[in-house]
DNA sequence: GCAAAAGTGTTATCAATACACCCATGG
DNA sequence: CCATGGGTGTATTGATAACACTTTTGC
């Protein structure tokens, strides 16, 4: 018998701003004037790997590049999630920094937006049971892997780092202390930048040296945040 | 265009005993008299989930049933990774204890065999990267899950559990600490049974509260297991 | 001078580490 | 009585946790 199954790939795209978590979503036309929030994805090519197939997808439907992108779980258990036909999914976890959280438009990309993950509406399939998963994954990853700053612009400031903390683990943090080891690890540095709020103190930018983060791992060094 | 993916499953299958740490492979023919050794493993039936396709293969290719079943990642970025077709393969980690180390042969099992990981062979494929993976995936649960007592007996020696933690990490742990830290968590209880060695002062057998374990990891507990 | 956010140090508590001797058995 | 592996306690060290005041700016 022949083998009859579909392969796709989906994208959970995670942006941050202002002490708010989105997911990057697309509205599908479903038959005749139904509208459903799906991820972005698609169909593999042929001769496609696995992980183009997401960021062309991504450029497709959102135009959007990312800045972090690893695989996060095979969908296939449920034979029925696509009503259509057997299709199993090879979803992808990802993350832009807030630069590209204003969508550069471009004709497939009108139905992409951003969406607060705390007001996910239901999506197509078993897209809501995904976005679970990686929610999962992205909070437990920000504490063993600096990819935190994968969510910032390259300059930052002290406060945002700890809030994006704070929201995304959805606890709160001792500000001295997580400043204490965040620094003691030596590859946040400070920079010259300095950012003027139009109320309180100007605060220093910070920025993340990849190079010293990699040179400490060839070191044996495990990142690692915690908290009670 | 029609998509023309196969989808395939294959299992990673570890077992322990005495001190040394095996995968369970097969011996396939390929085209006259040429043979690989390769992951168990096979094509996906069209209305079959996919933990199920890696069960049925298992249970087919060598007759072992596992006691732990995880996905660990899909390979499907080199798409010449199978020269006749595009195949992708969704890969399964799992542990199965000691007992099950004798393989009862059925008629298709008879080319199943334990090898030991530092004795693994050139396999089909690209099944050396995928063992490789689930030793890093091995080496890593063993510290933050109790996946330790899934390739133990059920009743077993402290002795037991600490030369696996050790050769598994390849690395030198306390006696006295690592009973300590066990014990400290109150889900490894001891037993009434006692082993009885041809040398030495006999042992107590110890065994792995499930319910407990359950218990406290609704209470927020968080097993975790490091060393120097 | 007040509101708002940035920046900074010390102490207390708990967990991880290092370390060595006695015990029970078989031969 | 000796060889072999099982079983146990304490002191030190380092890491985490708790905690509050001063600084700089804009208005």
């Amino acid at each position: 018998m022949i083998q009859n199954i579909r392969v796709a790939v989906d994208a959970i795209v995670f942006g941050y701003q202002n002490g708010k978590l989105y997911v990057l979503l697309i509205q599908q036309k479903f038959g005749t004037n139904e509208t459903y929030w799906a991820l972005p994805g698609g169909l593999v090519g042929n001769d496609e790997p696995l992980k183009e197939a997401v960021q062309r997808e991504l450029k497709e439907e959102t135009n959007v590049e990312v800045n972090y992108l690893e695989q996060l779980y095979t969908f296939g258990d449920d034979v029925y999630r696509d009503t259509r036909n057997r299709v199993i999914s090879v979803a992808y976890f990802a993350l832009v920094d807030s630069s590209k959280l204003s969508i550069k438009a471009n004709t497939d990309a009108e139905h992409a937006q951003w969406i607060e993950v705390n007001q996910i509406p239901n999506l197509a399939f078993d897209h809501n049971k995904i976005v679970q998963k990686a929610i999962e994954r992205l909070k437990a990853k920000l504490t063993y892997q600096p990819i935190g700053f994968d969510l910032l612009p390259k300059y930052f400031l002290f406060s945002e780092l700890e809030t994006l903390y704070c929201t995304i683990l959805e606890k709160e943090i001792d500000r001295r202390n997580f400043r204490k080891k965040i620094l003691s690890f030596g590859f946040v540095e400070e920079t010259e930048k300095i950012s003027v709020h139009n109320t309180g103190r100007p605060a220093k930018f910070f920025q993340f040296n990849t190079q010293k983060y990699n040179q400490l791992l060839q070191e044996g060094f495990h990142f690692e945040i915690k908290f009670a």
